[in-house]
DNA sequence: ATTCGCCTTGGTCATTTGACCAATGTAGCA
DNA sequence: TGCTACATTGGTCAAATGACCAAGGCGAAT
């Protein structure tokens, strides 16, 4: 028998291994579906199903449905969100920080399936007091990451700018689902002069 | 017996007008219930315990319950673009425009019925066709009008900005919904400077 | 070999859902 | 008065849902 540690090993070794397994099969499935379907669409049954896993683990291994998604949601956007904050700490010529951002911004459709995880999960943050801190929280991060790139950049108000500059982003991805002719391309002169060092007069 | 034409009135005196009274309070409930329990948490019974009115009602009215929520949807946002799109064109001084959208930005705080009803509707058409549709025609309405404006303030490329600022616009009130310390004041100037006419250099 | 702890199975349960419809009500017109 | 064109009622229906659980499985430690 082969080594355990193949994700998704469905033969694995222990009990424990399996069940992690098993968990980890469930979050992925439910990042899927968020995306496919919405959330509030995503039944055990589905999300079972999806995972190649009986309905009856999902409440062995999660409290309820809704503390499932809330983690497979937040663990989903705290990996895309490392990867763009990396790309922003590696920036250091002024100008790059906002190039990188620009160029996350081309990756995101707003029908692909991260940019659905972020949506849905920004509008169950609304009703759900629990995703919503953990959304703060990631807000806070990123948001704190592109402040400090702006300030490297010269930025004379970080903080606001980084705030909008991340709205805008959202928006973007938002309004390019709704709107394919939306092209980042004809966008991307007018972002940048958001984030522009001489800055507004304040 | 009052005159007829009261809005809402129980006792209307034609059966039309009674179903038209009908038709109207379930549509106005429905703008309700998406703002307040999400898009896919509206059922029939609710909704028609809202309107106060049988449930049986919901399916005689309208083909299917998605086709009143649409229907409610769509007309309640084409209420509220109609107004901000007046508001826009009886600016005649260059900035006005943009002080008028930064003026409606402050209205909408992320959490207030309207903001929550367009962010449903939105995430709603990604799966509705032709929900879709409606919400393209409304975005073409309103981005054309704020294109105008800043056309007459003299911006050197008024269609890409505009479609900016609209998807920042949205972006903003769904960032204010999940942080309320975003506060419209401190990022004003620099929505301004998005749409300054002396723009990026293109 | 037996016990132990965790994972898994397959099922049940009460609710809620959208849709549908036959029967009834009712106001105005002929 | 009776007819017509609606709107309304109160109910049924099958399907789907989140949650729950008793019984069984199974590797690992003793």
């Amino acid at each position: 028998m082969t080594k355990a540690n193949d994700q998704f090993n469905a033969a694995a070794r222990t009990a424990a291994e399996r069940g992690r397994d098993a968990r980890t099969r469930l979050l992925a499935a439910a990042g899927e579906l968020i995306a496919e379907l919405g959330w509030n669409a995503v039944s055990t049954r589905v999300l079972a199903d999806r995972a190649g896993v009986r309905s009856g683990l999902v409440h062995y291994h999660f409290d309820s449905l809704q503390a499932l998604l809330r983690q497979a949601s937040t663990e989903a956007m705290t990996r895309v969100l490392d990867q763009s904050t990396a790309a922003l700490s590696t920036a250091d010529d002024p100008a790059e920080a906002v190039e990188a951002t620009l160029a996350e911004l081309d990756r995101y459709t707003g029908t692909d399936p991260e940019s659905l995880l972020f949506i849905e999960a920004y509008l169950a943050a609304l009703r759900d007091p629990e995703l919503h801190q953990a959304i703060a929280r990631l807000f806070t991060g990123f948001r704190g990451a592109l402040a400090a790139a702006l300030e490297r950049a010269g930025h004379p108000d970080p903080d606001p700018a980084a705030a909008l500059l991340a709205a805008s982003f959202d928006g973007l991805v938002l309004h390019k689902g709704l709107d394919p002719e939306l092209s980042a391309s004809r966008l991307a002169p007018l972002v940048r002069h958001i984030a522009e060092p001489e800055g507004p007069a304040k």
